[in-house]
DNA sequence: ACAATCTAACTAACTGGTTAATTAATCCGA
DNA sequence: TCGGATTAATTAACCAGTTAGTTAGATTGT
């Protein structure tokens, strides 16, 4: 009984386990300090495990990089290629679209983190990013601008290029929670509390529905 | 003569310059890489300079940073700050602001990196951010806020919250240049190239109009 | 001659990655 | 079904290369 009590993580042969432990150790460490700040001796003690278990599981820290990126993108991907496929007239699968986005960044910080961390590293042109952007960034892409052009031809959407609303559409989401830290003390103001993650929720899909619709059919104003 | 002929900047005898050519050499290096991915080494090469000035001009490391850092922001603040002075109504003046803070952005990459690295670094409440905020964005933020609120009480803009507004707006010119590698891969397309900014800067321009101003005063349309 | 500026050489600590050995399940023939 | 062989999973200890930071002294303008 002595052998299935100990939970202690480090032995418990569960490769499976042990793999997805190492790899959200990664993912964390990767989002908090970037590749180059990340220590593989950290990683291997929060995963409970020897340092030398992730050279096991993973060729190198590069590797072991990438698959914390796969990892994050594919889940995005996946969550947001669903909410495209659902049956909804432009307008409003625009709109979900957003509202789903901006919930899944808020509610995966980890992920939103290890992306921007990515796409800045990516002056350098990584193979990862590269990979990344084919498999999960363009099908969402593309089924996204097709959306668009759909809600243009009802007359629904102002004429909007889409390879400029989309990256509009990421900015207001995404860089809300990367600047918190910065408006936090120019304002005072905490903005990650519920309420104000909310508040913010409204305020996105107000300024993209006042920049995209052809006629304002919401509520007025940004927010109070 | 020889003393003079030789232009070897590691022994110039010029302590400014050096300071200068450390600090810019810093500064690049950091905005690429990172403080954690930045080498001291590279740092004192590029600057054609021995490693060990860097300690005498700057304690350490993280001192070298924070200086590049507040070159960096102290560079926005001046530039930003002078066109805030301007005296133009509040809707000339935030539409003056966007576009010149878009030429800003676009024409500083390091700058811009820098700033964008130390948002992300700062979950760690790091010092520097701190030190940054107060000084160089709170002066901004509490000026751009009211000139808002004149547009708003002149019933010129809609009832927005400039808590809201601002990091929307910096978030659309700024988040462009952060994904361009990305968007690069993902539409095939440079998005930096002369007329792709150029254009991003219409778009930015016309996305901010739409959302902002009560009744819409200029080219509809986000751009073809 | 003297203080400010600068350098070559060095070091202590760290870091990614390796190795050789250990443990524990599983397989398999008698 | 027992027990030895096999293999997968895991670890402790180690290593070579790197990196931030230091030191002791040289150079140079005034």
């Amino acid at each position: 009984m002595a052998t299935l009590a100990k939970t202690r993580l480090g032995s418990r042969r569960r490769p499976e386990q042990t793999r997805a432990a190492i790899l959200q150790a990664a993912a964390q460490d990767f989002a908090r300090n970037g590749i180059a700040g990340a220590r593989t001796d950290a990683i291997a003690r929060a995963a409970r495990v020897n340092k030398a278990l992730l050279y096991y599981y993973f060729k190198d820290k590069q590797t072991l990089y990438g698959a914390a990126l796969d990892h994050a993108f594919a889940q995005l991907n996946t969550h947001m290629m669903a909410v495209l496929n659902r049956d909804l007239p432009p307008g409003e699968k625009v709109r979900t679209y957003v509202g789903e986005y901006f919930d899944f960044i808020a509610g995966h910080p980890l992920n939103r983190d290890l992306m921007q961390r990515e796409m800045m590293r990516a002056g350098h042109s990584s193979a990862h990013l590269q990979r990344i952007a084919k498999r999960y960034f363009q099908p969402l892409f593309i089924k996204l601008g097709e959306v668009i052009r759909a809600g243009i031809s009802a007359g629904e959407f102002r004429t909007v290029d889409p390879i400029q609303f989309i990256p509009s559409m990421v900015a207001l989401v995404v860089f809300y929670f990367t600047s918190a830290p910065l408006m936090k003390t120019v304002t005072g103001v905490d903005p990650l509390t519920p309420e104000r993650i909310a508040a913010r929720r409204d305020a996105v899909l107000d300024f993209i529905t006042a920049a995209l619709f052809r006629e304002q059919s919401t509520t007025q104003g940004e927010h109070v």
